[in-house]
DNA sequence: GACCAGGCACATC
DNA sequence: GATGTGCATGGT
């Protein structure tokens, strides 16, 4: 398994190049991306992201200070944005009411805490949590989500209807503990499932296609 | 107009 | 424990 992960890794990386993840300015930008982008397109995200900024919002602090309903008009084009900002919000109570509202706070709190309080907020789960702790606080812990199972499932490395956990001990069982890795292989499987590895499309073209593969197995 | 997008919580069985 | 459903905008 070590190998055939190298063997994809170096294959997409030949092809991509580095993918100079995750796209955003500041820590706290990256934490907002991350429970944004719940079952939505990065596109969509961005649009969120530039009406809080265009109105100097990209802060704890600012954000903190806003209504739930300002916030939901302003992440609006993000979209379930009544249910994401309440979820906003979650974060920043626990991140006022634990840690001062300071990020700088949380970079002192070992790995398997900060997972388990990130947890532990309502409205993230293990993707998102893992996102922010591999992009915005540099852990080595690799991030899982839908791409991902689907393009080790079309590879015949993980069975359909593998959990979170499972896949996600494959990589870090199998891969050096290593924040860069798991940053640009995890954003690289992202764009080979954006590209060749929907559902129902063709692998032509895949940087993978020579792998064994079967191109009816979409979602996992 | 149907389908999909870098999930998650909750209800029900 | 497994499965189904609501949440919502915007692009293809």
């Amino acid at each position: 398994m070590r190998e055939q992960l190298l063997e994809i890794y170096k294959l997409l990386f030949d092809r991509f190049g580095p993918q100079h993840w995750w796209p955003g300015e500041t820590q706290f930008e990256i934490i907002i991306g991350a429970i944004l982008t719940q079952n939505t397109s990065w596109k969509n995200v961005e649009k969120a992201i530039a009406n809080l900024k265009a109105v100097d919002h990209m802060t704890p602090v600012a954000l903190h200070r806003l209504t739930l309903e300002q916030l939901a008009e302003l992440i609006r084009p993000a979209g379930y944005f009544n249910i994401k900002a309440c979820r906003l919000r979650n974060f920043l109570d626990w991140l006022f009411e634990n840690y001062e509202g300071q990020l700088e706070n949380l970079e002192k709190i070992d790995t398997v805490r900060l997972r388990e309080e990130l947890l532990a907020v309502k409205g993230i789960g293990p993707e998102t949590a893992d996102s922010i702790l591999l992009y915005a606080f540099n852990r080595p812990i690799f991030v899982i989500d839908a791409y991902t199972a689907r393009v080790m499932c079309r590879h015949y490395l993980a069975e359909l209807g593998i959990d979170y956990s499972q896949l996600q001990d494959l990589f870090q069982s199998n891969l050096p503990q290593d924040v860069e890795l798991f940053n640009e292989y995890h954003a690289l499987l992202v764009h080979v499932g954006k590209d060749f590895c929907k559902p129902t499309a063709k692998c032509s073209g895949c940087p993978l296609e020579k792998l064994p593969h079967d191109p009816m197995i979409g979602k996992c």
